[in-house]
DNA sequence: ATCAAATTTCTACAGCACGTAGAATTCTAC
DNA sequence: GTAGAATTCTACGTGCTGTAGAAATTTGAT
C-alpha cells in the first residue's frame, strides 16, 4: 500500500473527519495554518487520488473529495499489514498486548466474545 | 520510528535470523541474490545503525552487526504506532479483528485469557 | 456568442531518503 | 613496516513529496 507524506496525512485527516467530503478551497481554509497555495492543494488531491485513498465528484463544479476508506479502515488494514512482515504472527501479537493499555485489551476481551470458535 | 527501505528490509529480515550476528561479508553472502559491493552492505549497515536497529560489535574485526530488538517486538511496535494514528483505537480494533484469521483470533482468546481485568 | 472569473490540469523544481558503489583511510597479521 | 583485509568517506542517480506558477478549461453573466 502507498504510504502518505506528512501534507496528504494532514489532508487525508481533514477528509476522513468531513464524511460529505471537501472541495479544494475547503481543503485549504481547512490547512489555513500551512498557508498552502491552492495548486498545492489540488496537488496532493491528485496524488491521493491516484494513490486510491479519495475518489473526486467531477459532477460538481467545486469537485469534492472523498474518503474512498474510513480511517479506522485504513488503520485497520495498515495494521494487518504491518502484522504479516514477521513470520511467527502469534508472537507479535503477543508483544502487542504487552504493549496496549488496559482500556484497549478489556475492548478486546470484550470484542472477542466467548462465542463461535470450534476450540474446547 | 525511522521506516525502512528494500534493501535495508532485507538486511534486517537476514540480521533478524541471525541471532548471533553477522558480519558485513556474511551479509553481502546471504544477499547474494542481489549482488552487491561490500561497500554497499557497509553503508546499508551504518544507515541501520544509525537508525537504531543494529548495533554493532567493534571489538572484533569483521565487525559483527546485530538487531537491536527483534523483529516480533520491532513489528508490534510498528503496530501499536499505526494504531495510534486513529483516535477511535476500538473501532480500528473492532475492524482489525475482522480482517484477521481464525488462527489469530483464537490466539488471542488464549492471550487474553479470562483471567485479571477488573470488569463485571 | 463572448468574455471574465473560477476551477482544474500541466509542468517544474528543490529536498530528502535510499540504493548503489568507488576512493581513501585505517587495521592487523606477518 | 608492509600488504591485504576491513572500514569510512564521499558521491551520484532516482523516486517521492512539498510546493507552486503557468496554461488550459469550464461556466455564469451579459
Amino acid at each position: 500500500m502507498g504510504t502518505l507524506g506528512e501534507l496528504e496525512r494532514s489532508v487525508m485527516d481533514a477528509i476522513w473527519v468531513h464524511d460529505d467530503g471537501l472541495s479544494a478551497a475547503e481543503l485549504r481554509d481547512v490547512l489555513a495554518a500551512r498557508d498552502l497555495a491552492l495548486t498545492t492543494v489540488h496537488t496532493v488531491l491528485t496524488r491521493l487520488e491516484k494513490k486510491g485513498f479519495v475518489t473526486r465528484d467531477r459532477s460538481i463544479r467545486p469537485h469534492r473529495y472523498l474518503a474512498v476508506s474510513t480511517r479506522e479502515d485504513h488503520v485497520a488494514e495498515l495494521m494487518t499489514e504491518v502484522l504479516s512482515q514477521a513470520p511467527d504472527r502469534q508472537a507479535v501479537l503477543a508483544r502487542f498486548l504487552g504493549t496496549v493499555s488496559e482500556a484497549d485489551t478489556k475492548a478486546l476481551r470484550k470484542m472477542l466474545g466467548r462465542n463461535h470458535s470450534t476450540n474446547s
